[in-house]
DNA sequence: CGACCGAGAGAACCGGCGTTCTCTACGGTA
DNA sequence: TACCGTAGAGAACGCCGGTTCTCTCGGTCG
């Protein structure tokens, strides 16, 4: 078996378990069986076992992205290119085993022992929310949307595996509708009625009753 | 010593280290040596590990709700009310040793493997949610914004976990702000100028630019 | 044809951990 | 004082899992 089959092999079992049943229960025994590679492969392809864990998340984080790039390329308005983030993510969320964001998971599990799993989870949700960010840029909204939509998107993953139900993403995808209608009227605001107001990005113009 | 005293002195030990290091990294015998007390007592208390990380759980759970709407209560106005719900998340994320939700974490560790674990982290953020909707409810506002707020805070917590800051608690607040004010101006549009739209609460009012 | 290299299967090693057991000491009681 | 139940300290037990080693076998090259 060529070593680059043996390395898809091991990193498809990877993933299908890591993700399925959390990291430490499941053993390099267990890879070797679902992979069909032996010990001796495993280990000269990835010298501990938290490498094939760094690895994993690796090689799921460029398809991952790759996906959602591809999801997102298929609209050319740059608004229905921001709320096709949430169709996907709809899309991904309804697939059978989902179980929420593997990188959270991962996080919660080995982010306070393991440093290269640490690394990997936070270069993750850097690039993802830096994808997001461009998409805004791009639609020529205010920065501060991307990380409220980047805090909806996670907490939409997270709910749908604990809930075991795609419904959070819909409501994700409303509230980012809603959050979209409330900058861009803020902005027309700004520039047409109320330009004094511009500095203070808070909450003021908010509050109000 | 007294049972509840030990009883005590043992959940705040597996407080403190299953949420700071994750529940497999940490033995029963790190436990007795945090807590002082002996492994015979432990397994008088808890039958096994497991009833112990329930009990844990579910403990925290407790007080988390509590000191929540300690917090909230300090607010009358149904609106503020909501939005001390993100302002009590920033001081929670701004704690020294915070690691995002311990109910998520547990989810990622042990969701697929200990039905007891999953049953608690269900229940607490049912818990939460129901909350939520209660305080929306309270504030006169429609049901939807409740699910929506309660992603902001799951995004917010994981976030902040991940990325060591409590930034993303306040970037959750200015989003929660939003969408109220959306939710409002949707309301009383409804009522005065487009009544005829009221059936359909998706994005109708929204696509239009 | 024979020596050698690499690979796979599986045992072996070793440490860790959940759980239980033993031993000792102590405090209360007749 | 003698007895007894209990609690704590720590060893012991079994199992599991990460990692390494051994043995065997098939293919290759001189």
């Amino acid at each position: 078996m060529d070593t680059e089959v043996a390395r898809a092999r091991a990193l498809d079992a990877a993933e299908e378990l890591f993700y399925g049943r959390g990291i430490q229960s499941v053993g390099m025994d267990d890879i070797r069986g679902t992979s069909g590679v032996s010990l001796k492969r495993l280990y000269q392809l990835f010298p501990a076992k938290e490498q094939l864990v760094e690895a994993y998340l690796q090689r799921r984080d460029e398809r991952w992205r790759q996906r959602l790039a591809e999801y997102v390329d298929r609209h050319t308005d740059p608004v229905e290119r921001l709320l096709a983030v949430f169709e996907w993510l709809r899309e991904s969320c309804a697939e059978p085993g989902f179980r929420g964001c593997a990188w959270i998971n991962s996080y919660g599990e080995l982010g306070a022992t393991s440093p290269r799993v640490l690394a990997q989870v936070r270069a993750h949700k850097q690039a993802f929310k830096a994808y997001l960010a461009g998409l805004v840029g791009d639609a020529g909204l205010p920065a501060p949307l991307g990380d409220q939509l980047f805090l909806l998107a996670e907490g939409a993953m997270v709910t749908a595996g604990m809930e075991a139900s795609p419904a959070p993403a819909d409501q994700a995808r409303r509230a980012a509708e809603l959050l979209l209608a409330a900058h861009r009227w803020r902005e027309t605001d700004r520039e047409t009625a109320d330009p004094g107001r511009a500095a203070g990005c808070g909450d003021a113009g908010v509050r109000r009753r």
